[in-house]
DNA sequence: GTGGCCTCTCTTTTT
DNA sequence: GAGAGGCCAC
């Protein structure tokens, strides 16, 4: 067979790793470096070259999106579907098999999965159940005591009861009452998606054998992102028979936060049998200057597995250094910048706009508008999150399931409909007493008169309301059963009666819904493509409602756009135009992560990975000073910055009439003044202007040194000023 | 039971 | 600045 497509356009390197004799592997790939394309070529080889069967190749992504685009490339250049072979995220993996072994794993047939949202409202309730002030113990610090274990591979039971810190023994009450509810329910988070499943391994050795005998290749991706749990899974799967072929780069390390465990990296030598390293350091994405900016950069880490980057890629522009004077001028330099590329003949998509956090991404949104530029922003509410959506998910739900809980609860009362919180609770105990859904137990209490008139009255319309559209959708499409809910339920009406562009905002997500129904079934995306003796029973809308939580409905439609998205979600993309944006002491490294070890080598990564997304021009912005959580803050340019050689940056000076300096302006002693005072250099005349909120500057020039008078409104403001040149521009 | 208004807190990243 | 929860009038 003639397999030269398969390696013509790789690099010595590139094709070592492609090519390697069967065996485990690790693939050191740095950015830019063809990993994923190496990976999608490796699983040709096995098939073409060493004859392989795709039914033998299980892929393991991180995300759905990067776990589509494998897929579509692997089918590309094998030129024919590739249905056999497992292809998906850690979590869609094990969903599928747990779909497949309900019963050996000690699940219903019809397990729900239990999304974020979900989980948090679940421990929410456990933590009332167990009379814990909800001031004192913040329920996200429970969830996230829960996932911690989940992800490390321990239940309740395997940790200590009786420990000193009652940190401990409370969150473990609630993780054993959470553990309890959920196996009632049937319900699986996602953090138990994995511990289940590789639980399954470990409990049914007849099953993990089925499987051994089928995979022969594993390959992983991203592998500096995989948590312990992900990790033994692995390990165990793979055996002795089967060649783990494992791609990543610890220096793109960005999810230690939620478990992923760099270490795996090296312990992936040692616990895998003889294993080859292969690295790939030669970069074909970024200009030379971009790559020692990174290099340098992520030199200043210490735990490192060491890797240099290269390029024969010329020095290219130097990467922009530009200081707003707050976070609107930013936006407005970038959209600036952004418009004059597009009219140099650039194209929008070209260019992304890089954060470290979501609530960044309003004013740059703002700027964009002005300037009528097409942008998309990613992340943040995804569809599926969306309150709206949920609601209707949650209708179409116990029409599917009638004992789903979760979804009884969230909707029984919405839109209003006279059934309080008292009446909910009295459900939720004769559900308790009674080891039934609350289903059961409306169904009960209002047949034993535990309710009164009136909440009976309005308990039985929901029951009936929910068995009418059930008995009207039987036999319809899965677009017309989410239009049925979102009509017959109210749900419509309800949310477009909210007021401004909030209600309209709804009203079109609940659209969108019915169109993503309508779509589903035709380029059904799953996690994995079921082969035919491994298809599930379920139905079309059972599905849908699975894929809605693990996919969280990453929803983009075409056109060319400027992106905007955080830095994490960036990872893995590239873009000629980068701007990476709010560079602040406090924003960038991140304030919440000063305190916890490591953290801050962590940031350090998500800048390195920011950098390295730019292939042409690379600009970084900071604000001098910024709306934060409704109020002005002053950062200090991120220490990043100065972590980049000087000679690789250049700093924009905005027309002529912008040359700034500053100082620390200071000042401190309480007794030294009402006014703040100090030097200030500015290079030019400037008079006065206002900012801010209330906040006058004064400034008079005298040449070179201009003496700048602060005045904060607020009384006793103990920080400095910058200096600003360009005031024309304050205030707008 | 509902809805409006108040205050409070918490601000990261997401399968 | 937004979302959640508490409180009060209807």
């Amino acid at each position: 067979m003639d397999i030269t497509h398969i390696l013509d356009g790789l690099n010595d390197r590139q094709r070592d790793a492609v090519t390697a004799p069967i065996g485990n592997l690790l693939v050191v790939a740095g950015a830019g470096s063809g990993k994923t394309r190496v990976l999608v070529h490796r699983i040709a080889w096995l098939v073409e070259a060493e004859g392989a069967s795709p039914g033998g190749i299980l892929a393991v992504t991180f995300t759905n999106k990067a776990a589509a685009e494998m897929r579509g490339r692997v089918e590309r250049l094998l030129e024919g579907p590739a249905r056999a072979m497992w292809v998906g995220t850690f979590h869609g993996i094990a969903h599928r098999l747990l779909r497949m072994h309900w019963a050996d794993a000690g699940l219903p047939q019809n397990f729900q999965i239990l999304d974020a949202d979900d989980q948090l409202r679940l421990v929410k309730r456990v933590m009332r159940a167990l009379d814990l002030d909800e001031q004192k113990w913040p329920a996200r610090q429970a969830v996230w005591f829960i996932n911690h274990h989940k992800d490390e591979g321990r239940r309740a039971k395997d940790l200590p009861r009786n420990d000193a810190d009652i940190y401990h023994v409370t969150h473990l009450k609630v993780y054993e009452a959470y553990e309890e509810l959920c196996a009632q329910g049937g319900l699986v988070d996602f953090a138990e998606l994995l511990l289940r499943s590789h639980e399954l391994w470990l409990e049914r050795p007849d099953i993990l054998d089925h499987y051994q005998r089928r995979f022969k290749h594993l390959l992983v991706d991203e592998f500096q992102d995989t948590n312990s749990i992900q990790y033994a899974w692995l390990r165990v799967l793979a055996g002795t028979s089967a060649d783990v072929w494992a791609v990543g780069d610890d220096d793109q390390s960005i999810y230690g936060w939620r478990g992923a465990k760099i270490e795996n990296i090296l312990s992936f030598r040692k616990d895998f049998a003889d294993v080859q390293t292969v690295r790939l350091e030669q970069n074909y994405r970024s200009t030379s200057t971009i790559l020692r900016a990174a290099n340098a950069l992520i030199d200043n880490n210490a735990e490192r597995l060491g890797k240099n980057l290269w390029t024969d890629a010329g020095d290219g522009d130097p990467i922009l250094v530009y200081s707003g004077y707050n976070d609107l001028d930013e936006a407005r330099f970038i959209a600036d910048r952004t418009q004059s590329w597009i009219q140099r003949g650039g194209s929008a998509d070209d260019v992304a706009v890089l954060y470290r956090s979501n609530a960044q991404s309003r004013v740059i949104e703002e700027a964009f508008l002005r300037l009528d530029i097409p942008y998309r922003i990613y992340g943040g509410l995804r569809f599926f999150e969306r309150a709206e959506v949920r609601n209707a998910l949650a209708y179409m739900r116990l029409i599917s399931q009638r004992h789903a809980d979760v979804a009884f609860e969230r909707v029984v009362n919405t839109p209003p409909r006279g059934i309080g919180a008292k009446t909910v609770e009295a459900i939720r105990n004769i559900a308790r007493a009674n080891g039934v859904s609350m289903w059961q137990a409306a169904k009960e209490g209002i047949a034993r008169g535990l309710f009164t008139g009136r909440a009976a009255a309005a308990i039985g319309a929901f029951l009936k309301l929910i068995d009418d559209m059930a008995g009207n959708v039987k036999d319809c499409a899965l677009h017309e059963i989410a239009e049925c809910c979102i009509e017959t339920s109210g749900l419509m009406a309800y949310h477009s009666r909210e007021r401004g562009e909030q209600g309209i905002a709804r009203r079109e997500n609940l659209e969108e819904l019915i169109t993503a129904c309508r779509q589903f079934g035709g380029e059904l995306v799953l996690p994995l493509t079921p082969t035919g003796e491994e298809a599930g029973q379920a139905s079309e809308l059972e599905e849908f409602l699975d894929k809605a939580a693990l996919d969280a409905g990453e929803y983009q439609s075409g056109g060319t756009a400027a992106q905007m998205m955080t830095l994490h979600s960036a990872k893995g993309l590239e873009f000629p135009l980068v701007f990476m944006a709010g560079m602040e002491e406090g924003l960038f490294p991140n304030r919440q992560t000063e305190r916890e070890p490591g953290r801050l080598e962590e940031e350090r990564r998500l800048a390195y990975v920011g950098i390295t997304r730019a292939m042409q021009q690379l600009y970084f912005t900071y604000a001098e000073t910024r709306r934060l959580h409704g109020s002005q803050s002053h950062n200090w340019p991120s220490r990043f910055l100065q972590e980049v050689p000087e000679d690789c940056l250049q700093e924009v000076r905005m027309g002529g009439d912008v040359s700034r300096q500053f100082r620390t302006l200071h000042n401190g002693a309480d007794d030294e003044a009402d006014q703040d005072e100090a030097g200030v250099r500015i290079g030019q005349f400037v008079t006065h202007a206002t900012f801010g909120e209330g906040v006058v500057l004064q400034a008079e020039g005298h040449g070179d040194r201009t003496r700048v008078q602060v005045n904060f409104s607020r009384a006793g403001a103990k920080w400095l000023m910058l200096a600003y040149a360009n005031l024309k521009t304050v205030g707008d």
